[in-house]
DNA sequence: CTATTATTTAACATATTCATTAATTAACAT
DNA sequence: ATGTTAATTAATGAATATGTTAAATAATAG
């Protein structure tokens, strides 16, 4: 993640952490508080508070505050806009993933037996 | 991204930042070489190519050296595991929110008209 | 062999991330 | 008031990420 981030780059950057991951994970059973997030991890209390600050920040939690507790719940949205960005541009890869499974297969074949006729292939880069 | 990272954490990582998406987006309608890839932004040719690293050390992409090019092309692997554990939860995160938007609403409600009489929300949260 | 083109690696600077411990704030209990 | 509990902020440090320019590598062209 670096400076002034778009919530993608934002979302994508707070998934990345396992920690962050479990925590979500953990809040997909129900809210929790800090305390309860903080137990399963050996990390200290104020790393688990930064970590649900980044997932905060992210909106993909909400943090209420309950007397001296704060209740951390989960907030679907921007994950919705994560998953949709992957999906739009997976199916297009799988589509070329296809085609490179050919690709690699044809070159494999090309390779392994090199006492056959090399073939020429400078033609087609250009 | 930390040290020794998990496969998800890496994929998450590698799509956290945008100018890589971007190079995803592109190579969505085709593969391409590393100067091709490299035209559209402004940054250096070596930036472009550490991002692609990353992308193939995530396996996002594979890149196949013909002639004096590297010819970048799709992985979905990767981003099909991504995606599934974005599903896996989403639909827990989802239903919560519901209970969440009934939350808000009657903390709202609660909030905005401070002469009627508060309903206490309290016994709700233990 | 030398020049050109495509790309990577090296060396370096800067910013961000993520952890720690110590101190602070906030709410509750006695 | 004072102490306890819950959580955050402050101060600090180490590792990682990302960009730059300059040099190195690799393949092709003349």
């Amino acid at each position: 993640m670096q400076h002034a981030t778009d919530p993608l780059s934002t979302t994508f950057a707070a998934l990345s952490d396992p920690t962050r991951r479990a925590i979500l994970a953990r809040l997909a059973e129900g809210p929790a508080t800090v305390g309860e997030l903080a137990e399963p991890f050996t990390i200290s209390a104020p790393a688990v508070s930064r970590h649900l600050k980044v997932l905060e920040h992210a909106k993909l939690i909400q943090r209420i505050k309950e007397a001296q507790w704060r209740r951390c719940r989960l907030e679907p949205e921007r994950l919705q806009q994560a998953a949709q960005w992957i999906e739009r541009y997976r199916h297009f890869w799988e589509a070329q993933f296809d085609s490179l499974a050919e690709f690699i297969e044809a070159f494999k074949k090309q390779n392994d037996s090199g006492e056959e006729e090399p073939h020429d292939d400078s033609n087609r880069t250009s």
